[in-house]
DNA sequence: CCAAAAACTTGATTCATTCCAGAAGACCGG
DNA sequence: CCGGTCTTCTGGAATGAATCAAGTTTTTGG
């Protein structure tokens, strides 16, 4: 497993480093956490790593594509690591969980816009906005 | 003008003061601007009027309902005052910039997910990213 | 015009994120 | 296996958007 991440780090030209490991393993076990919980995580087996290192990681990791940046309004930068298949995310209004949602419509369901006024569109990226099963039955809800 | 904005903020049952107004003002004359630029937009005619004043205003117009709080991924928060008409943005990589586009598909064109995980969704939010015509042409944008 | 409630001003504070300089670690060639 | 070089990490300070708090002004209903 751990030489799975190793081989992704390296195909994007990445030093393999125990922080870049961890933080695949982090986010491999739970997606969709923001930079503080990845912190928690990746201190759980490596308590020296900074948290420089993982915004450094995290950066490095998004820009070569190995995971994903996402950063609802209002909320703080969350990522995952399930990249490649165009898949979107609904968000709780309420607790702010996160699930993924595949596309509705084939791969790129609404990648072509009625009237992209002479931009170059290479991405469609869709945030569903409701209520979370939990929050929808209790109040209570954090 | 100024007294559309007025039955506006009336009809939420919000208070008719100078800076709401100037704030409504600005935002229809200059679509898409962050808090910054609003705080700027409205000390060209009031310049009293403090920083705060402008972020309570953005957020009660925006939990009112008549502005639009945009945040695309890595950027500061931008707001619109047209609302109600379920359209989404194109967002330039490269500068920033960000256009209006009207749904592709009918007036929700995503508004179903394929597997809502038990969320009751009530809203589709869709970002295209890509590159705006000027930072196609020239390299140099910004 | 007056009183109550909402909104605004000023100033300080929080918190995610970034910047910086020096130390440590990864990788290439020998 | 080993040193040299360059990337990455550590630790601490700094930035900047956004929020909080106390007190004053303004709006609005009677």
């Amino acid at each position: 497993m751990t030489s799975d991440f190793e081989a992704q780090l390296r195909a994007v030209s990445l030093r393999v480093t125990r922080p870049r490991l961890a933080v695949l393993t982090a986010l491999r076990d739970h997606p969709h956490v923001d930079t503080d919980t990845v912190i928690a995580l990746v201190r759980a087996d490596h308590p020296t790593v900074s948290h420089q290192a993982v915004y450094d990681v995290l950066r490095a990791l998004t820009d070569a594509g190995l995971v994903r940046r996402i950063q609802p309004s209002g909320a703080t930068a969350r990522y995952e690591s399930r990249v490649g298949d165009n898949h979107h995310h609904v968000v709780c209004r309420s607790c702010g969980a996160i699930a993924d949602v595949d596309c509705a419509v084939g791969d790129a369901p609404c990648l072509t816009a009625s009237d992209d006024h002479g931009f170059t569109v290479d991405e469609a990226e869709v945030v569903y906005w409701g209520t979370c099963p939990d929050c929808a039955t209790e109040r209570t809800c954090q």
